[in-house]
DNA sequence: TAGTATCCCATTGACGCCCATAATGACCCA
DNA sequence: TGGGTCATTATGGGCGTCAATGGGATACTA
């Protein structure tokens, strides 16, 4: 799959609509299901979207975790409050209106990649967020230990 | 199969029948039984839903523990209290008196999704139950280790 | 035969599909 | 290098279809 980078602002309709991106959508080529998943964030007001696969990833992880435990129930709350929005045949999702309260989205979205998954924001929350995330990595001296370059880890 | 993931309320008549979501009920798609295994939640005053694979897959996992032990005896009680319930032609399920006694369900029926199977909940039970989990997740700072993308940690 | 469970049909309201148009950017040619 | 044309995406709105719901008819059971 390939990955979701940049920013795309796109309107929203009457109706609540909004076109995904084009390099978003051709990213989702060859998933069972032909829309997204999207949840609200908690760390942020915004809310992260992604395709089938990883949405199974994500579930599959929460059942590592042992059943009727509260650590899986806490985090159950994604899942629970995800919406699964297929695309129209324009390619356009419709937002629920408790994602557009959660993000105070209004007239319009603002798409950003994020490799595997994507955040979807109201700009200007976006503006006002932006950058701190550099400044701290910045100040902390933020380091990546890189996987090894691919057949090593068994990724595609 | 596909996930169950969001949230839907629906109303119950008085025959004691409610639909079960559409999207729920694209994810049964393909399976032996065209219906639902429901349970009561020793946890919380719901009761859980899924369908046959994941029930055998339970039951398989309560035989991992010792034979004659509490804890099977215990938790085998899942099994001795669930209800197999066939759609019917419309997609509706009828809830047993028990289960409805369990969740004090009484016109209205809350469906949660949980991946690989569903809750269903009085509306306003679920709101004073889970309506903070999301803020006690964003409280504790609450991670989740992702499972390595496909075949890289050998589970399937 | 009464009570219950299952099926069938009707209604309605939301949403998905289709078409039309506007805006954007790429390409070509003079 | 500038202008024009074409292709593709983003956007707007009307209409048909389908999912949720309610009620009646029929078969089954105790």
């Amino acid at each position: 799959m390939a990955l979701f980078v940049g920013r795309y602002a796109n309107r929203i309709d009457k109706k609540g609509r909004v076109s995904v991106p084009k390099p978003f959508r051709d990213a989702f080529e060859g998933q069972a299901f032909n829309g997204v998943y999207v949840y609200p964030l908690f760390k942020f007001n915004a809310c992260e979207a992604c395709g089938e696969d990883f949405m199974t990833r994500l579930s599959d992880s929460l059942e590592d975790l042992p059943m009727f435990s509260d650590e899986q129930d806490d985090l159950s709350v994604i899942l629970e409050s995800a919406h699964r929005l297929p695309f129209d045949p324009e390619g356009r999702i419709a937002l629920p209106p408790e994602i557009l309260k959660a993000t105070g989205v209004t007239s319009q979205a603002l798409f950003v990649g994020r490799g595997r998954r994507f955040h979807i924001w109201e700009p200007k929350a976006y503006d006002a967020n932006r950058g701190r995330a550099f400044d701290r990595a910045r100040a902390r001296g933020a380091t990546l230990l890189l996987r090894k370059p691919d057949g090593a880890n068994g990724e595609s």
